[in-house]
DNA sequence: TCTAAGTCATTACCTTTGCTAACGAAACTG
DNA sequence: CAGTTTCGTTAGCAAAGGTAATGACTTAGA
């Protein structure tokens, strides 16, 4: 049974520990010159394969009217492409171009950024905890 | 070694998984009213005691103005005040007042908030994995 | 010593990126 | 086949960051 008192204190920690952490990955993402959330929506379309807008939406805990001005900048750079829904006429489908495809090869290849390199200063422990640590965020954020 | 690709591969894990959970934290904020930044500087000032506007952003790894801001604000609601710095005539002291103490105390006392009720939900070895991970975390932004 | 350059906080203005409300088209339901 | 629901979008707004410029003060150099 964890002390209320505690779980709090953990509480306090990780929200300023992750604000701060997420502001400084904002702003090191200046090489690709794509925003945070933008990158993430290509990330889940390579990894799931076609989605809806709705469920990109879902996916990146936005609102669908935010998703909707992702998509349109990302239309607009040539990165994904809308097709109608096969059988369903209000929903679209959303995928990758090829050049999306190369986009995300070449992010991961040349992907000495900030953040891999400070991984790779860590110990094989400490980077063992922060990918647990990413997997029950995750699982926090799914709620 | 570590493999740099499995580095890269959790980079991008992290960035993902620290980003939606960030924007989560920040939109779940609601029964303090106050904006995160403004929370994790007045928990700054608390830890470190009186300190200039310069170190304050530093410290939360945004830009003095928008420090300026959040000092503003923090001042406008009687939980900081500035005062002149003893031996630099263009610096400024700020601390907190009383009243952002009992915040903090109460704040603490009462945080039932979304983030304690899901920790207080996992297991003991997984909140100290997130302990642990989020002072990774701030070693990693700090450099 | 006194002028020039640098530093600190602030002000003014802009951008990014999220939100909610409202709407039109398409799909279900009874 | 009329009424309701769902989906994506549009429109308008708010939060929270940034950069550039300013003014007061300090430090360094001739």
């Amino acid at each position: 049974m964890p002390s209320p008192t505690a779980t709090a204190d953990l509480a306090n920690q990780l929200r300023a520990s992750v604000t701060r952490l997420a502001r400084r990955l904002r702003y090191e993402r200046a090489d690709t010159a794509l925003p945070l959330t933008h990158l993430a929506t290509l990330g889940s379309l390579d990894r799931h394969g076609p989605l809806t807008p709705g469920e990109l939406a879902h996916h990146e805990r936005i609102q669908p009217p935010s998703m909707t001005r992702v998509l349109a900048a990302l239309e607009g750079r040539g990165l994904v492409s809308r097709h109608p829904h096969p059988t369903d006429g209000r929903q679209v489908l959303v995928e990758l171009t090829d050049a999306a495809h190369e986009l995300l090869a070449e992010d991961r290849r040349r992907r000495e950024a900030w953040l891999s390199t400070r991984l790779s200063e860590l110990s094989a422990a400490e980077r063992a905890t922060l990918r647990a640590a990413a997997e029950i965020f995750d699982r926090l954020v799914r709620g």
